[in-house]
RNA sequence: CGGGGCGUAGCGUAGCCUGGCUAGCGCGCCUGGAUCGGGACCAGGAGGUCGCGAGUUCGAAUCUCGCCGCCCCGACCA
């Protein structure tokens, strides 16, 4: 590729749109413009490199024996109505209607198509194992995009599916998947770590994210540095042994039953810890409203910690729930938040942590404003309706696995392999016969990679003050050749002609700048949009019989010329080990 | 959806509070010159519905109202 034949519009100043490193290189480099809100054009360096992240994730896909289809982006309501999910994904959907008033939506995923495929096309267990892919545009009306490519109304996702007749079988596809990610991110350049996921409504055991550290991530990620133990905070759990457990229990005949005492203005657990009451925050129970289907539902934990809203929809089996307002919790508490408590409550469910279960002697709002109780025995004064993990992981609580302390870091999510089970299957009838003629549900997993995000992501490991450096792998080119003069009769030019056609042809990526520009654009150019490789001709150097030999990322070294292709291949291959 | 900020040429911005004649600057772009090892230099030039619409006013980029768009935070933590 010659400079001058592209398009690669970089810019010298940062648009004041981009906030964060990633998306303002994105734009600066020349590689996307902005549409509109979340929407981005691909210009010619950008597209580049999406393709070779797309190809990567190709070639490891096919390795994996997935097979690769295209499904429509534009579906039908009705098999979305099937699957139950109408109504749940409803507020991602982007919808479209036809001259005939009928509506169509863009889809966010494909379960349902690739479910409905399954359906009408796989009869029998010999057809099984099948896994189906595909990389393609993706629609959802987020609340916010954000940050460029992070988080876009449309963008590509590699999405596969997996079709298995026993749980056991889709295990081994599971991990097969799971492999083949650790490869592409690997091949990618990209340090991605996977972590335990959270299974949400859905459920199950077995879901990994693929996460890459960072910054600007919108994930949390709760690991021990020596890598035993790692997963998303909505998902973490700790060894950490309940505050309580070390207080000696007694009958609940010896207690004393609890007492309202009053706490005017006291509205905070931190206010509830200091003088004149000094209730240690481990010593109080903290009450949060939340509103299910209407309907009023009491989460319990210890006043140190907090609630994991991704374990109460686990525990609520639906993720369509949202805190109460203030209003709606003096209606049904008596009391605002601030003096909320659960002894006496009958009416509403309560779920409260593991930390409290046996606590006695504990504090808590009395649902009068203004007003605490004292001396509560969770056992005898309120009715538990369950206990479960509902607080979330903090920094430096052990590790489950090995007791060392756990450290918590942002995190950009890069892909997602989740075990689906029969969900689609059965509601969309994909069966199959077994041996004995019986029909089954086919054991589906769902396996998902953001390219588009992915490209951002590998921006945002890999950047300095200069600009991007790319790994061989995914750089828009591998090699620029940078003449310092472009006058077509130079010596220097015609040796970079030469170079240009010689590593052409031994098929490395190269683009040639043979613009009419002064070496210093030239320079700050290619650091920028940040080749691996700048192979630098000058004509003091070549008077030398030199030339210069930089990698983005190592010190410039001036080698013969005749010497220059080979070197620069042995290079790539050692990079590309 | 709630809160905050912003909208002036392709990009970055000044001017707005305190209304006033041809809206200024840098980068980029075009022409010419000179130069040719780190976004250098000189001269000339093109490019603007000041986001859109209404209102106030003799007069609006500037004040008021409405709308649109963009960016950030939030939409849990009592």
């Amino acid at each position: 590729m010659r400079w001058s034949q592209s398009f690669a519009p970089t810019l010298k100043e940062t648009p004041a749109e981009a906030e964060i490193a990633s998306h303002q290189l994105l734009l600066r480099a020349g590689l996307i413009r902005k549409l509109a809100g979340g929407l981005y054009t691909f210009l010619p360096m950008g597209l580049k490199a999406l393709q070779k992240i797309s190809q990567i994730i190709r070639e490891e896909m096919n390795r994996a024996g997935a097979l690769e289809i295209l499904m429509p982006a534009l579906q039908p309501p009705e098999i979305w109505k099937e699957s139950g999910r109408y109504e749940t994904a409803s507020d991602v959907f982007f919808k479209a209607k036809d001259r005939a008033q009928r509506e169509w939506v863009l889809g966010p995923t494909h379960e349902e198509v690739v479910t409905t495929l399954a359906a009408g096309e796989i009869n029998s267990y010999r057809q099984l194992p099948k896994n189906f892919y595909q990389i393609q545009t993706k629609f959802r009306d987020e609340i916010r995009p954000r940050f460029g490519l992070m988080r876009a109304r449309e963008f590509i996702m590699k999405d596969a599916y997996s079709f298995d007749t026993t749980d056991e079988a889709a295990q081994t596809s599971y991990q097969s998947m799971f492999d083949a990610y650790v490869r592409i991110f690997e091949r990618c350049g990209l340090r991605a770590l996977p972590v335990e996921a959270d299974t949400g409504v859905i459920g199950g055991k077995f879901s990994h994210e693929f996460m890459v550290p960072a910054e600007v991530g919108e994930n949390d990620v709760v690991y021990v540095e020596t890598g035993e133990y790692a997963a998303n905070v909505e998902k973490a759990t700790s060894g950490l042994k309940s505050p309580l457990a070390s207080i000696p229990k007694e009958g609940t005949e010896s207690l004393p039953a609890f007492e309202s005492f009053e706490t005017p203005g006291v509205k905070t657990i931190e206010q509830l810890s200091k003088a004149p009451f000094e209730v240690e925050a481990h010593r109080q129970i903290k009450t949060l409203v939340y509103v299910v289907e209407d309907q009023p539902v009491l989460f319990l934990v210890l006043g140190c910690d907090q609630l994991n809203e991704s374990k109460v929809a686990g525990i609520l089996g639906t993720s369509q729930f949202r805190p109460a307002e203030p209003k709606e919790i003096h209606g049904w508490l008596g009391a605002y938040p601030g003096s909320l408590g659960a002894v006496g409550v009958e009416e509403i469910p309560i779920y409260a942590d593991l930390f409290l279960e046996g606590g006695q002697d504990l504090v808590t709002g009395a649902n009068k404003d203004g007003y605490h109780l004292r001396h509560v025995c969770i056992d005898r004064d309120i009715l538990v309706k369950s206990y479960a993990d509902l607080r979330t992981v903090q920094a430096g609580e052990p590790c489950p696995i090995t007791g060392k302390p756990l450290q918590i870091q942002t995190a950009i999510e890069v892909g997602h392999v989740f075990k689906l089970g029969t969900k689609y299957s059965e509601a969309l009838q994909a069966q199959y016969l077994d041996e004995q003629g019986k029909s089954q549900p086919c054991v589906m997993g769902c396996y998902g990679i953001g390219v588009t995000r992915t490209l951002q992501a590998v921006i945002e490991q890999c950047r300095d003050d200069q600009g991007i450096y790319w790994p061989v792998s995914v750089a828009p080119c591998v090699v620029c050749i940078t003449p310092l003069i472009s006058k077509s009769e130079s010596e220097v030019m015609q040796c970079a002609e030469s170079f240009y056609q010689q590593l052409s042809e031994a098929g490395v990526d190269v683009i040639l700048d043979d613009r009419d520009e002064r070496p210093g654009v030239k320079f700050k150019d290619s650091e920028l949009i940040g080749f691996p490789m700048r192979i630098g001709i000058g004509d003091r150097s070549l008077k030398e019989g030199e030339v210069e030999i930089k990698p983005r990322k190592g010190d410039l070294i001036k080698i013969p010329r005749d010497q220059a292709v080979d070197y620069v291949l042995n290079w790539l291959a050692e990079a590309s080990k």
